[in-house]
DNA sequence: GAGCAGGAATCCC
DNA sequence: GGGATTCCTGCTC
């Protein structure tokens, strides 16, 4: 397992790093019908004024939608996203290397399996896995039948998607982060300064206490263990440690396929990436509201769309105050802008988003810093800059929304939708439909299909069976059905 | 009756 | 064109 993978494994911290309402409607019982449940939803739900609102998503009163949807648990996903891909990655390398088995390419296994080790960055897994392939492929020239080997081939080639999408994950997140908080990309280089910047985002995000302690060098950062973070910061020491983790991997890795790139266009090798480390610039502040997420609706989406050059840059700058005890937002010229308390990000709005249909979970935000980002010009209110606080606007989702995604992230947030959908084996990706009729009308709610039933929904399902996105379990049960990988991850 | 399976036509982005 | 919706028949539990 890579340094990506595991720190990500490890550290609890991308999990934790959903957002997600702690409210959420409790599970229908069985003496209740459905309109009580109905109405208890309403109640129970943070954000539901009415059904159409379960899957909007404004910020509430006094929250500025940036720091709304830096909280919100639509934007949240990435990192977990990444973990929840790293498990499976991991899982899958692991099973691959124990069936891989074909005489002759030991050596290649055994690199593969090199590769898969903890100090292998990402580059040299990358090459790695080519030299793979490319001896998988000679494999089939040579007209071998050794299905296992194709199958490895498949995989090698799979893994390799998946894994490049971490990293392009991060490093967009990171990319972003940088032009927010005007860090050099390299930690290596921090100052006490920017750590403090970093570390107080950080604490924002993840809702954590802000650390008396840790407001060092990045340098020094980095040296520290995570025993070390812990002891200085009790309270999400290890939160910070991971993630410090996980941005000085990305980093190391953009910078070792970057010259690879280079060297192979270029011919020239760049001796030192640390102090003239170029990472991909974000673009110039827009007003766009199209997020990144509204251009990538699936993952294949994102594999084809994803450029770091685009990620939409804040202008504004969100940070917590330890004095005030609040998080508060800086205008670039480091006037403050708007000064909140800590509160719950889901109190019900109810005069907003009428006119807005907001994200639904499948709107989940490919990168919560990017998304959060084209967001300087918060709609709520508070923060808005050249755009009429009177008038508020929220990206309207314009791409598809497939439901296999939908469903996918109603099961990533149990808490708000497991008395709807539920995993019942997250590893083997099989799931249970616990209120098909709910399912059913949050679906039409969201497609803004008024008609929309379980038969209909459950028809959508079973066009997926010919793409190889779900199907029903072996032992085939009612209401439950199975993600294929790698729509599981 | 509810869920499942799949064909076919249609709609919509 | 792809994905979803709508409608349908027939089957199983």
């Amino acid at each position: 397992m890579d340094t990506l993978t595991s720190t990500m494994l490890t550290s609890g911290t991308a999990l934790d790093g959903y957002r997600w309402n702690s409210l959420s409607p409790s599970p229908l019982s069985d003496n209740e019908d459905e309109e009580e449940y109905c109405r208890r939803i309403k109640v129970e739900h943070p954000f539901e004024v009415d059904s159409d609102a379960f899957f909007r998503n404004a910020p509430p009163p006094g929250i500025s939608h940036q720091m709304h949807k830096r909280t919100a648990p639509c934007t949240a996903i990435p990192l977990a996203s990444c973990a929840t891909a790293a498990a499976s990655l991991s899982s899958a390398f692991c099973k691959r290397s124990n069936g891989f088995t074909k005489p002759g390419s030991l050596a290649n296994e055994s690199a593969f399996e090199d590769a898969s080790s903890v100090s292998a960055p990402l580059s040299v897994v990358k090459a790695e896995q080519t030299s793979h392939s490319e001896d998988c492929s000679r494999s089939n020239e040579l007209s071998l039948t050794n299905n296992s080997v194709v199958t490895s081939c498949n995989d090698a080639a799979q893994m390799d998607i998946y894994r490049d999408l971490i990293l392009r994950h991060l490093i967009q997140d990171i990319s972003t982060t940088c032009s927010k908080l005007a860090l050099p990309t390299d930690p290596y280089v921090w100052t006490a300064e920017h750590s403090g910047r970093w570390i107080s985002d950080m604490c924002m995000q993840f809702q954590l206490p802000p650390p008396r302690e840790l407001f060092l060098a990045g340098r020094v950062l980095l040296s520290m263990s995570q025993e070390e973070f812990i002891a200085r910061a009790p309270e999400g020491g290890d939160t910070l440690h991971a993630q410090l983790q996980l941005w000085k991997t990305a980093f190391e890795s953009y910078n070792q396929q970057n010259n690879g790139a280079n060297q192979n266009s270029q011919g020239v090798t760049q001796s030192n990436t640390r102090l003239g480390a170029s990472w991909p610039a974000p673009s110039s502040p827009t007003l766009s509201t199209e997020t990144n997420a509204d251009r990538l609706g699936s993952t294949q989406d994102y594999v084809n769309n994803f450029n770091p050059n685009t990620a939409d840059v804040a202008p504004n700058m969100s940070y917590y105050s330890a004095n005030n005890n609040n998080y508060q937002t800086l205008q670039q010229d480091g006037s403050i802008l708007s000064s909140l308390p800590q509160q719950p990000f889901f109190a019900t709005n109810n005069s907003q988003n009428a006119a807005n249909i907001l994200h639904s979970p499948s709107d989940s935000e490919i990168s919560s810093n990017a998304s959060s980002m084209n967001d300087g010009n918060s709609t709520d209110g508070v923060c808005v800059e050249g755009r009429s606080a009177s008038a508020p606007h929220f990206p309207r989702h314009s791409g598809t929304v497939h439901l296999w995604h939908f469903i996918r992230e109603l099961l990533d947030h149990p808490k708000q939708y497991s008395s709807c959908v539920r995993w019942v084996d997250r590893e083997e990706g099989t799931f249970k439909i616990e209120s098909s009729h709910h399912l059913a009308r949050f679906w039409g709610q969201r497609k803004n299909r008024a008609q929309m039933n379980y038969d209909k929904l459950s028809r959508s399902l079973r066009q997926y069976y010919k793409k190889g996105i779900i199907q029903k379990p072996e032992k085939k049960q009612r209401l439950v059905y199975k993600f294929l990988p790698p729509y599981n991850l």
